[in-house]
Formats: C-alpha cells, sequence, structure tokens
DNA sequence: CTCTAGTTTATAATCGTTATAAACAGTTTA
DNA sequence: TAAACTGTTTATAACGATTATAAACTAGAG
C-alpha cells in the first residue's frame, strides 16, 4: 500500500517534470513509511546516516518541491518548526496539549462550513483547515512527561 | 462596547495578580480596537509614539501574558510570524491566500467533531481550531496586488 | 512614603528557514 | 562518446522572529 503511494508520488512528480534524485527518493520514502509527522531537521537527522553530505537546505528545498506539486502539506503549530504531512487522503489531526502527540482522524467533510464562510464573506474559498487540542489517553492517565513527536 | 472589553479584561487581569502597567494597558486597548488581527511587530510599530523606548521584548512577555490569562489567541499560520487575536465570542476565520487579509465568521459549534476526535482517539477533548482559505472579492475580482494585513 | 517583587529596557543569543554561489549530475544534442 | 545545458545539491552565510539575560525601573501593598 505505501509502495503504491510512493510510486505514485515519483510519478506525479515526473510527470511535472521534477527529476528523480536519490535525496528526494530518500525523503519521500521516510515521510511514508514514518506515518508521523516529522520537522525538517528530524527528517534531515534520519537521511545523514544515508546521506552523510546531504544540507538541511535540501529537506528544504524539496520538501517545498513536494508541497508545491500537491503531495505534502506544511503544518504549522504554536511551536517553533513546521510539520510535514503526506497527503494520502482527507483526515485531520489531533494534538496532545501535553506531549505533542499527533493522532490522524477521519470526519465527514466539511464542506457546509466552507459554504456558510463564502456566503458570508464573499470569498471564493478554496480550503479549510482544522485541528482538535486535548490530551492523549497516555498523558491523562499518569505519568508520560515525554516530549514525543 | 469595546470599553467594557477592556474594563473587563483589566479586571481579569487585576485579579489574577497582574500589573496593569501602561504598556500592558495600551497593548490590550490597540488589540481591542485595531479589530485586526496583529503580529507583535505591527503592535511595536503602532505604540512607538506613545511609548518612544518600549522594546519588542515587552510586547512578547505581555502577549504571552495576555494569552496565558485567555485573554489573547495566538495564530499561526503559513508565514513568519504570529497573529494575535483578542478574545471576544467564538468566530473562526477565513484567510485570503492571495493578500492575506483576515476575516472572522460565526458558525454554530463544532462541538461533534471534538466528539468525533474524542470518541476515536481516546484524548480527552480540550478545544479545536478551523480556519478557511480561498480569495477575497478584491482579489478575485482583480488587480489587487498589496499585501493587507 | 517606602519597600519589594514584578516589569521594562537594551542587548545579545538562539534557532528555523531562506538566499547565494560554486560544484555536480542527468539529459539532450551532436 | 563528448560537449553543453539545466536543474540539483552542497556549504555557508544571511535573515528574521522570538527568547534569554541582566541592569534599571515602577506599580502597588503596607
Amino acid at each position: 500500500m505505501s509502495e503504491t503511494q510512493l510510486r505514485d508520488a515519483l510519478n506525479t512528480l515526473k510527470s511535472s517534470g521534477v527529476r528523480i534524485t536519490p535525496q528526494r527518493h530518500a525523503i519521500l520514502e521516510y515521510l511514508i513509511h514514518s506515518m508521523s509527522h516529522p520537522t525538517a531537521d528530524e527528517i534531515y537527522r534520519a537521511l545523514e546516516k544515508t546521506f552523510p553530505n546531504m544540507s538541511v537546505a535540501t529537506v528544504y528545498n524539496n520538501l517545498r518541491v513536494f508541497r508545491e506539486a500537491g503531495l505534502v502539506k506544511e503544518l504549522t503549530y504554536g511551536d517553533s518548526s513546521s510539520r510535514f504531512d503526506f497527503i494520502t487522503h482527507d483526515h485531520y489531526h489531533i494534538i496532545c496539549n501535553d506531549c505533542g502527540k499527533i493522532v490522524d482522524f477521519h470526519y465527514p467533510g466539511l464542506d457546509e462550513v466552507e459554504q456558510l464562510a463564502s456566503h458570508v464573506t464573499g470569498f471564493e474559498v478554496e480550503s479549510h483547515r482544522m485541528e482538535v487540542y486535548g490530551t492523549c489517553s497516555a498523558c491523562s492517565s499518569g505519568g508520560n512527561r515525554a516530549k514525543a513527536q
């Protein structure tokens, strides 16, 4: 399944004229397989064994390329650095205020919100963003003091 | 009406043991009256006539104090700097992808989303965040090239 | 009015991200 | 295969928002 995703993603890139370099392959693969929401720096550190000479700029450059190709979404929460999420199908995130863990969940479209907003404000609506915040079961049940992902 | 808001906010601060300095008064007043969603730097520049010696750190410090007191919400979008929103009553934001303008709109609670998310993920839900993105009428109708607010 | 803890100021430091220019590599052309 | 072109990576510096620090100051309690 994730192999299919990777192949599809590479095809998407190729067909929009983007070269497939080993670094790009690796970053994409990491994003798809990690099933997490890594920061640019996490990706960089995860791949530095395989690419000892790769620079952070390469990670940022390629994340931008992927974002512009519609493969990756950039998540900006309150904390200092952005997180990057490989776009599979529509899902939302719930984030633990305590340890920072991010869990995906699905919810049938919020199209009506977009419609109302468009009607009230006169905007042409393109997309929306929604997150839920709370405390994960590990943190609320006791002493989970680690800052996860 | 906004006078009431200001007075209430000052009382909230006092009752949680926060000193009311002239700078704090001015920042709060600016946030309430501006009806916009300024960055820390915008607040700083707006008040530098009145407080020529005020430093940016003061703005940041006090925005943090206000946030911790529940008076102000910090909005982190994709762009480099945070925006700050005086909390009146629940509303959402629609943001122009073109010029960055932020318009408020109201929408009856998304409590069911919180409930579903809580049920599916096991989190104790505390809050949620939602924004709509699109193009404002000024930008979609023609040549609004300015980067507003 | 005095005292003190909290606040402001000025400045430097931090850190995520972006810009730059040189070295490099994949692809096309011959 | 070789030369040339173009996009990519690397290394490094620059940038800008935010935070830390320490000294000077002041709101508010008594």
